[in-house]
DNA sequence: GCCAACGTTGGC
DNA sequence: GCCAACGTTGGC
């Protein structure tokens, strides 16, 4: 899951109470189908800082609530407003909650990760790819979790 | 700030 | 339903 540090890093993910979080605002049709058909209940996800002078993958969050309206869309003042989803009164987005579980010390950069050839074919690295939810392989997980220590959140 | 690569919009 | 114009993303 990406997100742009400035508008909502990691770190305020690990502050917030009981350092759980809904992953509001996001806005294109094939990450959110990403959201609502493959995220389950207590699945493991990267958050990658996107965006930001050293772009990486900062830490592992676990999805404790799967895909539910994301009511962001409804609020005329929200950055998050979807005028299509307030005309029909019921918002056509989602978001999952997720629970910041450990930190990748030292983050591991997007640069690090162009240079690892067992990571060549992943989502996150294709040319063109901006999707701010994308799939990653079994392997390619555990490649990026031995390419860093994971300190536990707590 | 540039710009490639998409995604969305809306006139027809 | 096509597709040009426009908007957004995000690394650099």
């Amino acid at each position: 899951m990406k997100t742009e540090p400035e508008t909502f890093g990691w770190q305020d993910l690990v502050t917030r109470p009981q350092r759980r979080e809904s992953w509001e605002g996001v806005r294109n049709y094939q990450a959110r189908n990403f959201m609502r058909d493959d995220f389950m209940e207590d699945q493991q996800v990267f958050i990658y800082h996107s965006s930001t002078a050293e772009p990486a993958i900062v830490g592992i969050a676990r999805v404790v609530k799967a895909a539910h309206p994301d009511p962001t869309a409804l609020i005329p003042d929200s950055p998050y407003f979807d005028p299509k989803s307030a005309k029909a009164g019921a918002s056509r987005w989602v978001m999952v909650d997720v629970e910041a579980l450990a930190t990748f010390e030292p983050a591991i950069t997007l640069k690090r990760l162009r240079e690892e050839p067992l990571l060549a074919g992943m989502a996150l690295l294709q040319r063109g790819q901006r999707l701010s939810i994308q799939p990653i392989q079994k392997d390619e997980w555990e490649t990026i979790c031995h390419m860093a220590r994971l300190i536990p959140v707590l």
